[in-house]
DNA sequence: CTATGATTCAAACGGTCGTTTGAGACGCGT
DNA sequence: ACGCGTCTCAAACGACCGTTTGAATCATAG
């Protein structure tokens, strides 16, 4: 494996996250990604066989990532953390990411996406590789609101992940001052989501 | 004008509605739409001009409703009305629009999709004929929360939105249980969103 | 150096896309 | 019954799509 397949790999990942979150995954074309990614355009079908291994690479990728922090932000907690420590724990990873790399900030627009495009394939993946980290969760919460019951504790924890994915992409209506970075703006989203999802749990 | 142009022109815009709504606005060809509508491939173009204006006339017909509703139900309330009043006069009209028509089912989520496209010329769409109603509201929420800064008040109507169109689209991870139709499913979604929409605001 | 497998590349494949065209069908006032 | 807009229709346009192909290039092991 020469060093350059590692590279052109990424390379095409990167654009193609970056690409997906822009224009969805049907309205981006290969031809757009490989172009940005510098690559040949057989490229994509060589190294990950289709477009739509490619859609589930760029997914699983960030996904996995997403879900390791958040299950060891959880574990981190000790025993008196509060319900907005949970709820951190639950939210921040998804922001730090955003800010760690360009293409970080595209994923949780991915992310949005796939939820938009209610895909069955995509569901289905999320449901197989997302739904113990909400177990856990759930499980964490529960204990913290012991007067909620369990189906109810499921609803409010959709409609959290729901807010938060918007909150996340910033498909909102508020758009950001100037002087306001785009990091700064969903900082500030993450501080109100976290009150305000606190709040809501507990009613 | 001929009876059949109307109803050829009608049969567009619900066909459109529903694919839009299934497979996206790129992901979902004109070909597609017109053979769903039984109608000829050029009428699209005839009727509309191009798909971009039919997918701006898709969504303009709902979203006028949508605000008329929205606006209608926010002015008959008395004076002494709560806030979880308040929250149902704008979540409650997404919902009934959905339970009269095939079509209006679609729609909440091709509004959804609206969001995720992120498109430009979709999102000044939305802010010009979207925001007035938002101001309406937070102008009528400002007052049954005098406690809350203008700008910490968007930003939790924002966020109530996000979760309300979540919500709606059936985007969520709580999958319906058997027997329980698709509407009864929605209904829950709303009753548990205006306790917990009421909550995050009271914060 | 040479042989071998991995990778890149330009080119082409068949198919579908949004849009346009021009001829035909239809309804209707005169 | 005629003429005139309105509408429908099959066909075609060029562009772009995802994918495949086979040769060129590269890195490395023998």
């Amino acid at each position: 494996m020469p060093s350059t397949q590692f590279s052109t790999k990424l390379r095409i990942l990167e654009a193609a996250e970056t690409l997906f979150a822009r224009h969805g995954f049907a309205g981006a074309s290969l031809r757009q990604v490989t172009s940005a990614a510098n690559v040949n355009l057989a490229a994509v079908n060589y190294h990950f066989g289709s477009k739509d291994k490619l859609i589930e690479e760029v997914f699983r990728r960030r996904l996995d990532q997403l879900n390791d922090r958040r299950l060891k932000a959880l574990q981190e907690l000790d025993a008196h953390a509060s319900l907005e420590d949970v709820l951190a724990a639950f939210i921040r990873p998804a922001l730090e990411l955003t800010h760690e790399s360009d293409a970080g900030g595209a994923f949780v627009r991915v992310l949005a996406r796939a939820y938009a495009e209610h895909n069955d394939r995509l569901r289905r993946f999320l449901s197989e590789n997302y739904g113990h980290v909400i177990r856990q969760f759930a499980h964490v919460l529960a204990d913290l609101l012991p007067d909620l019951g369990k189906e109810e504790l499921y609803w409010r924890i959709d409609i959290v992940s729901g807010a938060l994915t918007y909150a996340m992409a910033d498909f909102g209506i508020i758009q950001r001052r100037e002087g306001v970075t785009e990091n700064q703006h969903r900082e500030q989203a993450v501080d109100h989501l976290i009150r305000f999802a606190a709040a809501g749990l507990r009613a």
